[in-house]
RNA sequence: UCCCCGGUAGCUCAGUUGGCAGAGCAGCCGGCUGUUAACCGGCGGGCCGGAGGUUCGAGUCCUCCCCGGGGAGCCA
C-alpha cells in the first residue's frame, strides 16, 4: 500500500492508511499512547490503544524518539490533535530502531549544540518549515524569471579574478595557477545577457570576510539576473517585481509552514501590497541622522544605518544613486551627477537588512578601463570583460538577491544560519 | 581584527562571604484511557574547558591559553 504524506491527510479523513516516517515525539497515559510521527511534509499525532494489538501498543511505549517506522490507521478530524487531524493507529512496522538517544531532545538546546548536530537538527520543527519556504522561495524566483522569458544559464564558480575586490576572496590552488572561489557569477551574466538576451542564475558564492554577525554566511546563495537594453529605471521595476512575486508565492504555497513559525503571511503581504519606496542616497543619510544615527555622506550604511531605514517604511525601499566611491568600478556613473553610480540597493522591512544589490553597468570601454584605474584594479584580467564593451555594447542592468536574507526576512528568523541546510560560518565548517 | 558574555551530568542551567557537587529534562524501572515540551513515584549519572598560581581548603579568587555564543566593521 502507498503511503500517504502527511500534508495530504485532510482528503484521507476516514481512509485506512499508511505513514512513512519517523517518531519525533511521544507521550503515556497509562492505556492510550500517542505518538508524533513525522515525515518531510508535517507533523501528526498517532493514537495507539490495546485494541492495535499487544506489539503495536507496546511499541508505542518503547520505541525511542527518531525511530524509522511505517504507521497504519484510520484517519479523522480531531480538534484536540494537534493540526486538527489524528491517526487511530492500527499498525505499527518500525523500520530502524535506535540504540542510542537522540541528542536532540524535545527542550532547550544552546546554539553550539545545536549547530555541532546540524545534520539532524534540521529534523527540528523549526527547521523543516523554514527549509521548505526556501524551497518556495527558489522556485518562485524561477518561476518568475521562466514566465518573463529570461534563460537559465551559468556563471562559473572557480575563478581567475574578483568582483568585488580582492580581500575576501578565498584562494586556491588550479594546477600551479591561483584561482578563487566566485563572490558573484554578475561579470559573467554580463557576457551571457549579450548573448542571450535576458538571463539569470541561482548559485552559491563565496565571501571570505570575517564578518561574524546574523545576517552573514561565508557561502551563500544568490539569485541574480542581467538583461540587455535595460536601463537603471527598468532595473528597479524588475526587481520589485520579483520580490513582490516571491512574497505572493511563499503567502499562497506555504500557508502552513508560516504558521508553524507564527509568521504572518497577510503582514508580508502588506508589505509588497504598494509600490516600494525609492529614496536617494543623499536622502537616506539625513533620514537615518534624523533617527539619531551618526553618520557623513560618504559613509556606506552600517547596520544600526539600514535598521533605521529598514523600520522607517513599512516596506521595502530602494535606496538609490550611492556615491560611486563606494560603490564597484563595474556600475554606470549617473550622467547628471558623475560622483553618483547609477545603483540602488533593496532594503526589507522590519530590520532584515540589504536583500538586493543591483546597478546599470558600465558600458563603453573608455569609461571601463578609467574606473578600473579609479579602484586599483589591473585590466589585464578584465580584458574579456572589456570586450563586451568592444563589440555591440548595449546600456544593461542586472541585480544579485541574497537568497537566504530573503528566507531570513519571510520567515521571520533572527539568525540567517537557519536559512540554508548547511550554513558555512566564521569558526564553523562542520558539519 | 576589535568589544561583550559564557564553558559545572547526555542536554538546559543553579551553585551564597572560598567550606560535603545540585535541579529540571533525557535514559532506565513502576503508575495513569485524551495527552499537547503530559503528569506522579523511584534509580543511575561529574577530569566543574586546560595549565599554572593564591589559600589550611578553589566550581568560586588571580594569570595565561583553548573553545563557543552575541555584537561591530564589510556586505547579499
Amino acid at each position: 500500500m502507498n503511503p500517504v504524506y502527511i500534508e495530504d491527510l485532510d482528503r484521507h479523513v476516514g481512509s485506512d492508511v499508511w505513514i512513512h516516517g519517523w517518531l519525533y515525539h511521544k507521550r503515556s497515559s497509562g492505556k492510550i499512547r500517542f505518538i508524533v510521527v513525522r515525515d518531510g511534509t508535517g507533523l501528526v499525532q498517532g493514537v495507539v490503544t490495546p485494541e492495535a494489538g499487544p506489539v503495536a501498543f507496546e511499541l508505542a511505549d518503547s520505541l525511542p524518539q527518531e525511530a524509522s517506522l511505517r504507521v497504519g490507521g484510520t484517519v479523522r478530524a480531531e480538534p484536540r490533535a494537534p493540526g486538527g487531524f489524528e491517526l487511530a493507529v492500527s499498525r505499527l512496522e518500525p523500520v530502524h530502531v535506535p540504540t542510542t538517544p537522540f541528542p536532540i531532545g524535545p527542550k532547550e538546546h544552546g546554539t553550539g549544540f545545536l549547530m555541532d548536530h546540524r545534520h539532524l537538527w534540521i529534523r527540528s520543527r523549526r527547521q523543516t518549515p523554514i527549509l521548505r519556504i526556501r524551497d518556495a522561495v527558489l522556485w518562485a524566483i524561477r518561476s518568475f524569471f521562466h514566465e518573463r522569458g529570461f534563460v537559465a544559464t551559468e556563471a562559473p564558480v572557480l575563478v581567475g579574478t574578483s568582483v568585488e575586490g580582492t580581500t575576501t576572496l578565498f584562494p586556491l590552488d588550479y594546477f600551479g595557477n591561483p584561482a578563487y572561489l566566485s563572490q558573484s557569477g554578475q561579470l559573467y551574466l554580463e557576457a551571457t545577457c549579450a548573448a542571450l538576451g535576458k538571463v539569470y542564475w541561482i548559485g552559491p558564492v563565496f565571501r571570505a570576510e570575517k564578518s561574524k554577525t546574523r545576517r552573514h554566511l561565508i557561502e551563500f546563495w544568490m539569485a541574480e539576473a542581467e538583461q540587455a537594453f535595460l536601463d537603471h529605471e527598468g532595473n528597479l521595476a524588475l526587481q520589485e517585481d520579483l520580490v513582490r512575486y516571491v512574497v505572493e508565492a511563499v503567502a499562497a504555497e506555504r500557508q502552513r509552514e508560516l504558521a508553524e513559525l507564527e509568521r504572518d503571511p497577510a503582514l508580508l503581504l502588506r508589505e509588497v501590497g504598494e509600490r516600494f519606496a525609492r529614496i536617494t542616497y543623499r536622502e537616506a543619510v539625513a533620514l537615518v541622522r534624523d533617527s539619531g544615527v551618526e553618520m557623513e555622506f560618504g559613509d556606506d550604511f552600517g547596520a544600526p544605518a539600514e535598521d533605521a531605514l529598514s523600520r522607517h517604511f513599512g516596506h521595502p525601499v530602494f535606496v538609490e544613486r550611492f556615491p560611486a566611491a563606494i560603490k564597484p568600478f563595474y556600475m554606470k556613473r549617473d550622467p547628471a551627477q558623475p560622483d553618483l553610480a547609477l545603483c540602488a540597493d533593496l532594503i526589507a522591512p522590519e530590520g532584515y537588512g540589504e536583500i538586493i544589490g543591483g546597478s546599470q553597468r558600465v558600458d563603453t570601454e573608455e569609461e571601463l578601463l578609467a574606473q578600473l584605474r579609479e579602484a586599483n584594479l589591473p585590466p589585464e584580467p578584465y580584458q574579456w570583460y572589456a570586450d563586451l564593451r568592444r563589440w555591440g555594447s548595449v546600456p544593461h542592468s542586472g541585480f544579485g538577491l541574497g537568497v537566504e536574507r530573503t528566507v531570513q526576512w519571510l520567515t521571520g528568523t533572527a539568525h540567517i544560519r537557519e536559512t540554508i541546510p548547511f550554513p558555512r560560518t566564521l569558526d564553523r565548517l562542520y558539519p
